[in-house]
DNA sequence: CCGAATTAGTCAGGGCACTGAGTATTTAAG
DNA sequence: CTTAAATACTCAGTGCCCTGACTAATTCGG
């Protein structure tokens, strides 16, 4: 005996929440694009031609990551990659006329799935939600590169 | 132009938080033993002698996740899994003397890691970002199986 | 009692996510 | 200018997560 309550772990609800999430995903917005393909489709519609680290970056998706979700998104025709002229190590993304049809298409869909997904709180508990998840999740990502040394130059 | 803020989209937030806490949770709980894992662990503490499906169920992991979760506990000789005599179908999973140490271990350790985790909210925050995440979650879940039809029989 | 549904688990296949090691290119230091 | 460090990306390996198709065992209806 001394079995815990997973109810209070934070790890555990962020799990059954995504999973959550991947579920209505999948029946309201699409099986073939998902949240995390949708999210690189919308950084580059925001601006064109970044880099794939970059795009990374913006979404929250490591190198490794990042690399096969692109790969699939342009094995599917919706974006190009490009070796960039000016840096030979860079490969520069930018969407196809397909790519921007299909983030259009499911931009409607996923505005949906959310009011469906967020229907249960009341509009200042949505506000309160986003809020706490983000604090919470920025502040954990913090920890990653423990900022300046406090001793700046050696 | 029509790239949507991210940062409102409950998906988003929820895949990024559940990375920070994969990664607080490398640094600070285990690098062997992920926190699915200890999920299962502890489920089999406080119930030992389930079977498979029901342990899936308590921790919410579906019948192929908790085969491969199961199956790399009873490869590192966390737990056992056995026939049940009563019903050929079922595996009955019970911890090992060294799946309850790992368990005791870790339960230390994951108290801390969600101290820090939840280090940005107040006391009263804390209780309002489970109790938010757990309707958002529990209500999603629950548009799987639509319930009772309207009409009873056919 | 027997065939039909139900149930527990497996397997193949696709996708996300991380680490560590390796390659190529660019930039910086001497 | 040339070597060393940094940067962008790839690849292999591990683990989580889901679906759909399949097997084996049990239960239920007639």
């Amino acid at each position: 005996m001394a079995a815990v309550d997973l109810t209070t772990h934070p790890g555990h609800l962020a799990r059954r929440l995504q999973q959550a999430h991947y579920l209505l995903w999948n029946t309201m917005v699409s099986e073939e694009i998902t949240s995390p393909q949708f999210a690189v489709l919308n950084a580059l519609v925001a601006e064109p031609g970044l880099d794939q680290r970059t795009v990374g970056e913006r979404v929250g998706l490591d190198r490794s990551t990042i690399a096969e979700v692109v790969s699939r998104l342009s094995r599917r025709g919706l974006l190009d990659k490009v070796r960039d002229p000016q840096d030979g190590r860079r490969f520069l993304l930018r969407l196809t006329d397909d790519g921007l049809r299909t983030h259009r298409k499911l931009t409607v869909r996923t505005a949906r799935m959310n009011q469906v997904f967020l229907a249960p709180l009341s509009s200042e508990e949505q506000i309160l939600f986003f809020d706490l998840i983000r604090r919470v999740a920025d502040t954990a990502e913090g920890l990653r590169n423990p900022a300046e040394p406090l001793v700046a130059q050696p």
